[in-house]
This record gives structure tokens, C-alpha cells and sequence, in this order.
DNA sequence: GGTTAGGCTTGG
């Protein structure tokens, strides 16, 4: 665990214990919490903590007990001498790039030092050994490119090894040992060619050989080695210190082993260019996963080529295969069945489809057809043997990384050249690129974290998670339409037609005849005789846009009607949809005491052609005013409803989806992203069925008919975690951001 | 305050 930073007083210093060097100094030191108001000092406030290298040593010199200190960039374990000493129950240690110590003068009744001034502040420096001067027993850091890399296996003891051979400029070359318990903190070396960085490992020479190993403390972090690609550290510790100098020694190393050096180049192997008997590493997308037997898992995979030699068809059981159904493509040379045993099994088994992976010293198996005659011709399978030896292995490769941006490109031109060649449906391709549905367009560089870890994180944060939908609300896609006051907030659902024409019946009652002063007032025909419309032309045109006129509608019955039914009514809403037309913006209007009035804001206040557009109860105007155009570029529902005093409501969509990755479900909003998301407006969505077929194309991508988890799709998703006041109680939210459907429909 | 492994294939 690394903690951000901590501070306390200086309460035992041991002595600086040095065996070889500055890298292999060690001190020990108690810190005492720094809480003057606290009058029991428990045993718990004090903690031992030990510091290593250059860290040491400056200690040493520049620090005094009752001295405060602030700590940075430590580890924390359990301690192992707590019976003993009785304190804290954990130790600290303070070791790598990332730890700083920050030394204060003892505590001064006097005005508090500036901090800076009289601080003293004490940094590791770290030196990089060249791997050929490297000596027995010695304690170093090295910088290096690997050449061989054995992913982490478990030992007979507590820890996973990984077995690496690294070599630098000097053109030795060193095996390397890591031991550690926990898999993931293993250096991430994705392929040869990669860079590390191994702070505090141990030098020592094993069968005439020189080794390097782990040591207690240890850390590494790891480079893509590509040249010109950029530098950014794979570490498993958020919190990371990572210098000029370090990108310098990354490039460097990249230069070389790109130029001059023993370093094998291994190009990645496309399933186009793999010949029978081969061992290869493939770079993929896992596609479906079936399990054989307790000792072997069947991976479907593809990397967007097409084998130049008939691949061998591996019988399923009919249900076995989660994933999808790729009986049709398995013909066409795209897909490889590989057979991953023992060992590898596990790995295999908790992948998920749709997943970029790399399988290490994959094994291309040339099998007689069976039922063929012999000599008939041959088929290739694939297998991932048992053992770990020439590095075999599989594991998911993280997305962003520049092999999975080449294979992307490369699945999606086959996705569409497919598209091309048979005239495959939409669910082919939805089939064939699981993961490609979506697409995140943020620039954050984050791991893919489970949705377990969002839910026990803190906001605001962002996060990268791959999910499927499991359901989603509201399940009539057209309720996810409301009305939006950008300045009140309010969220309104907007109406349905009957609803309006009731409304508009309910507003426009007590409606008398009037000609305001700045409009020109014709009285138009309807097809009933017995009704006719004022129109009140407004003389103010948009100097910029002449040719839009702005039309108040005024509905009154003829004389004779007025006097058999004192009473008249304002535009009915089926009317007004049926008079306006793409050209002119329409306003219904009713008069009261011989002025004009607009309708409540329960109903639109302006009509164009089918678009229809409201204004917020709270934020707008009553009283109709003159509209005003100065200033006006031009007429679209936003000048007009400024010219109105009308706060105009957005179109927006709210949708609540429910998301699994098989770590935990979790509900997230999809609202300030949805247009991009649907690649719709929602706008749009109000009026225009195409835009609203293709949400609903959308979601039935996520959600086949009758489509069992194992088939839906897995989304690449960016989330916003947050957290709103919602009755003066903080609720923490989640959002999909930065996110589109790929444009596949 | 440090065991484990210490590359080197092949079957299914």
C-alpha cells in the first residue's frame, strides 16, 4: 500500500548502518504522531520506519531527534517487531524515487520557518549500474531492455516469479529473478523489447553467471520499447515519481536496441504469415471461450488476417461457447482455435470476450482432417502447451497500447471488408466486434479498473471499465426525452399530444381579437367555415435573414359564431403543427384586455415546420413584449425565443443503465454524453423517427431479443464518478462520458 | 530481514 504522505517527531534515530556503498545503507527511526493537543501518547502513535540508499544517509546527516518530519512516497507492511516494541502496528519504509523526506528544526515556540527557507529537504538520488560492471552481492538499479520474459508463475513457496534477461549498451547480459507475492505487481513486460527500470535488486553471481534479484524494497517499472512512441511508465503504484532523466535513459535504450544491439527483433506474427510447426506470439481479440476439459480451454481469437492455410474445426458442445456463434467465419481463415492447457487454463478462463490479448510461444500444429484420407490435406491448429518454458503464456493486453491500436485498425478493416464481400447483416458485424461498439474519445490514460473498484471508490474521479448493459431505463426509448432550463436546472418531460391539445384548449379560453401595434394582423381562412386565425405578422425582421417572418397565431370564430358562443379560443395544437412550416417560426397567442399574451409554458411556445420548442415556467418572461431584433443575426429558435423574453428549453435525453462486468452491477447515468453517445441529437429525437429508430438500433445492439449475458456485447466505456446535492444530502452519481457508439449502423 | 527459481518447447 502507498500512502500520500504522513509527519511527526523525530523520537529515535539509530545509527546508519552501511555495508557496501550508499545503496546499501539502511537506518531505522521511530516517529512519533504530531498531535500536541493529543495528552496520552498511545503506543499506536509512534511507528518505526526504515530508510534505505542515499536516504539514509542524508538522514543521518540532517536530522536530529525531536525534529519534525514529513514523509512521502513510503510503503507501508506490517510490522514485524510489534510484540516486541509494542508500537504501531505497521512499518514504514521509505525506499525508491518516490520517497521524500521533508526535515523542520525541531518545533520552535517562535514564528513557524517559512517552509523552504529553513527546511532542509533530503531527496534520493539514484545511480544506474551498466549490467557489465554489476558485482557479487552489491545492491543496485539498473535501467535495461528485456530480451526473454517468463510471465509470473506460482513457486512452491509464498511468492509468483517472473524470469527476465535484460541487457543494456554495455552488452552484458543478465538473468533476472523477481519474486513477489502478488501477480499484478509484477514488472508489466508485454513484449521483448521493452524497457525496465529495477530500483534496489541484488547482484549475485549463480552458476558462473551474474544474476540480478529482488530485494527487500525492491520496485520497477516497465517502457514500451518503441522508438518514438511515448514514454509512459507501467507501474502498479498510482502515485509515481518519473524525471526527465528517466525518459532520456528510456530513449536511449530504445535507440540502441533499435540500432545496434543483440536484442532479438520479434516482429509481431499476423495469422496470415503463420507457417505449420511454428511457435509465434499472437497479438488478438479473444472472440468466444469454451472450456474442453478440467485441463483445457478453447479460445476463439482473431487479429483481423487470414491464415493462408485451412485451419482445423474444434467441435463444441452445443452451449459450451461463450461469446457468440462464429461457425460462418471459422470457414473464411479469420478465426484461430486455440487450445490452451494446464497451466494456462485459469488465465484462459478469465478472460472475457472481446478482450485483447497476447498468447506467448503459441504453437501452430499442422492435423489430418478427420474422415479425410491420409495425405489428404492438412489443417493448422493452435495450441498454448503446458509449462512455462520459451516464456508460454497468455495474458490481456491493456487498451491504448500501440500493438492494440494496430490491431484495432486492422480488425476494423476486415469488419468492413467483410461487410463488403457477403453482405452480412448488422449482427454479424455487431458479432464480430464485440468490443469495437463502443469507443472512448477522452484523453485519459487510465487502466480499465471492475466496476467493484468504482463502486468502493471515492468521487470525483474518472474511470475506465469494460461492461455489459444488463438493463436500462426507460425501457420506451422516447421517455428519455425531457426539457432542460440550462438555467434552473429544471428537468420537465415533455408532453404527449394529447396532453397538449387539452392544454392548449385550457389556455387559450377567454380569447378576444386584438392588433397590437407592431404587427401587421391578417385574418386567414380555416377549412371550418365557422373559424378563422388572426395572424399577426411581426414588422420586425431579422436584418440579417429577411426572407423568416415571425407569425403570432391567433385563433377567433367568425361573427356568427361569437354570437352564438360569446366565448373564443386561441390556435387549437393540431392546427398550429398543421400551418407551420420549415420557413416561419409560429407563436401561439392568446389576448386578454386587448393585448397579446403568450400560452402558458405547459405547451410550446414556438412551432417551426415539425420542431417544437418550450420555454421555462420559471426563467421566462410573461408578458409578451415586443420582440426585439437588434442585434439579431439571425432567426432560429434561440433569437427568437431572446426576442420573446423566453428562457428556451433543451431537448435533452436521460437514460439509466445498468451495468455488470461480472465483479458487481453498477447504475450509471447517460445524459451529458448521450448525443454523443447515440451519435443523435436530441433535438431530434423529438420529431424525427430516424433519429429515434437509431437510439432504439442502439440499445438492441446492447440488448439482443433474448440474447443471454454471454452475447451481449462488452462496451469500452469512460465513467464520471461525482457527487450532487440532492436535499442538502451529498449522493454520489455516475455518468458515461467521453464515450461513443462506433457509426456501424 | 528473504524460500521460491535459476528460460531453453514439442501432448493433448
Amino acid at each position: 500500500m502507498t500512502l500520500a504522505v504522513t509527519h511527526g517527531k523525530v523520537n529515535f534515530k539509530g545509527p546508519l548502518v552501511s555495508r557496501r556503498g550508499d545503496l546499501n545503507c539502511i537506518l531505522k527511526t521511530v516517529i512519533q504522531e504530531d498531535a500536541p493537543q493529543q495528552s496520552q501518547a498511545s503506543n499506536d502513535t509512534s511507528i518505526n520506519v526504515v530508510l534505505f540508499g542515499g536516504l539514509a544517509k542524508d538522514f543521518s546527516h540532517s536530522v536530529n531527534q525531536g525534529d519534525i518530519v514529513v514523509l512521502s512516497g513510503f510503503t507501508v507492511s506490517p510490522s514485524p517487531t510489534v510484540r516486541k516494541d509494542k508500537l504501531h502496528p505497521c512499518i514504514l519504509h521509505l525506499d525508491g524515487s518516490e520517497a521524500h523526506i521533508h526535515v523542520c528544526a525541531a518545533p520552535a515556540p517562535a514564528p513557524a520557518p517559512a517552509v523552504g527557507s529553513s527546511g532542509v529537504s533530503a531527496t534520493t538520488k539514484y545511480t544506474y549500474v551498466p549490467l557489465n560492471e554489476l558485482t557479487h552481492g552489491s545492491l543496485v538499479n539498473v535501467y535495461a531492455v528485456v530480451t526473454f520474459f517468463k510471465l509470473p508463475f506460482p513457486t512452491k513457496g509464498t511468492d509468483y516469479c517472473s524470469t527476465l534477461k535484460l541487457t543494456d549498451q554495455s552488452g552484458a547480459k543478465v538473468g533476472c529473478t523477481i519474486f513477489c507475492e502478488k501477480q499484478e505487481s509484477h514488472p508489466k513486460i508485454f513484449k521483448i523489447g521493452d524497457v525496465i527500470r529495477l530500483h534496489r535488486v541484488k547482484a549475485q553471481i549463480y552458476g558462473g553467471s551474474m544474476t540480478l534479484i529482488t530485494f527487500w524494497g525492491w520496485s520497477a517499472v516497465t517502457f514500451d520499447g518503441t522508438v518514438g512512441s511515448p514514454v509512459v511508465p507501467r507501474t502498479p503504484t498510482k502515485k509515481f515519481h518519473f524525471g526527465e532523466e528517466d525518459s532520456g535513459m528510456v530513449m536511449a535504450l530504445r535507440d540502441w536496441a533499435a540500432s545496434d544491439s543483440p536484442v532479438p527483433t520479434e516482429p509481431t506474427v499476423h495469422l496470415s504469415a503463420v507457417v505449420p510447426r511454428q511457435y509465434f506470439n499472437l497479438t488478438c481479440q479473444l472472440l468466444a471461450k469454451a472450456t474442453m476439459d478440467s485441463a483445457c480451454t478453447l479460445l476463439k481469437v482473431w487479429d483481423g488476417t487470414r491464415c493462408s492455410y485451412p485451419l482445423l474445426t474444434v467441435p463444441v458442445e452445443p452451449g459450451a461457447l461463450e461469446g457468440g456463434s462464429p461457425a460462418v467465419s471459422d470457414r473464411q481463415g479469420l478465426i484461430a482455435n486455440v487450445l490452451v492447457y494446464d497451466n494456462h487454463v485459469d488465465t484462459a478462463q478469465a478472460l472475457q470476450p472481446g478482450t485483447f490479448l497476447c498468447i506467448y510461444n503459441l504453437h501452430a500444429v499442422p492435423q489430418s482432417v478427420p474422415g479425410e484420407a491420409s495425405g489428404g490435406q492438412e489443417a493448422l491448429s493452435f495450441h498454448l502447451h503446458g509449462g512455462t518454458s520459451f516464456g508460454r503464456g497468455l495474458r490481456a493486453l491493456p487498451p491504448g497500447g500501440p500493438d492494440i491500436v494496430e490491431l484495432k485498425r486492422a480488425l476494423q478493416s476486415c469488419a468492413e471488408q467483410m461487410e463488403d464481400d457477403m453482405n452480412s447483416s448488422l449482427d454479424d458485424l455487431a458479432w464480430f466486434t464485440p468490443s469495437e461498439i463502443s469507443m472512448r474519445n477522452c484523453e485519459h490514460t487510465l487502466q480499465q479498473v471492475s466496476l467493484a473498484e468504482v463502486k468502493s471508490s471515492a468521487p470525483p474521479q474518472f474511470f475506465h471499465v469494460r461492461a455489459q448493459v444488463k438493463s436500462f431505463q426507460p425501457q420506451r426509448l422516447y421517455q428519455s426525452l425531457k426539457l432542460f432550463c440550462s438555467q434552473c436546472k429544471t428537468i420537465e418531460e415533455v408532453p404527449d399530444h394529447k396532453t397538449l391539445r387539452t392544454r392548449f384548449q385550457e389556455a387559450v379560453m377567454d380569447n378576444r381579437p386584438c392588433r397590437p401595434a407592431w404587427a401587421v394582423s391578417l385574418i386567414a381562412d380555416t377549412e371550418d367555415p365557422s373559424r378563422k386565425f388572426t395572424l399577426h405578422v411581426s414588422s420586425a425582421k431579422c436584418p440579417a435573414d429577411r426572407d423568416s417572418k415571425l407569425i403570432f397565431v391567433q385563433e377567433c370564430l367568425t361573427s356568427t359564431a361569437c354570437c352564438s358562443a360569446p366565448m373564443t379560443t386561441g390556435a387549437d395544437f393540431q392546427e398550429m403543427c398543421h400551418l407551420s412550416s420549415d420557413q416561419e417560426y409560429m407563436v401561439p397567442v392568446r389576448s386578454s384586455r386587448g393585448k397579446l399574451l403568450l400560452l402558458d409554458h405547459t405547451v410550446p411556445f414556438l412551432f417551426r415546420g415539425k420542431r417544437q420548442f418550450y420555454g421555462c415556467r420559471q426563467c421566462s418572461k410573461r408578458k409578451l413584449v415586443k420582440p426585439t431584433v437588434e442585434g439579431m443575426e439571425v432567426w432560429n429558435e434561440k433569437s427568437v425565443s431572446e426576442a420573446l423574453g423566453v428562457q428556451l428549453m433543451q431537448y435533452v435525453s436521460l437514460m439509466k443503465l445498468e451495468l455488470e462486468d461480472g465483479s458487481d452491477t453498477l447504475e450509471v447515468l447517460l445524459w451529458d454524453n448521450s448525443e454523443n453517445f447515440f451519435h443523435v441529437c436530441a433535438d431530434d429525437l423529438a420529431h424525427c423517427q430516424e433519429a429515434q429508430d437509431r437510439m432504439k438500433q442502439v440499445m438492441d445492439m446492447f440488448q439482443p431479443a433474448d440474447s443471454s449475458t454471454s452475447q451481449r456485447p462488452w462496451l469500452d466505456l469512460c465513467l464520471s464518478l461525482y457527487s450532487v446535492d440532492e436535499d442538502g444530502q451529498s449522493q454520489v452519481q455516475c455518468q458515461i462520458v467521453n464515450t461513443q457508439t462506433r457509426d456501424i449502423l
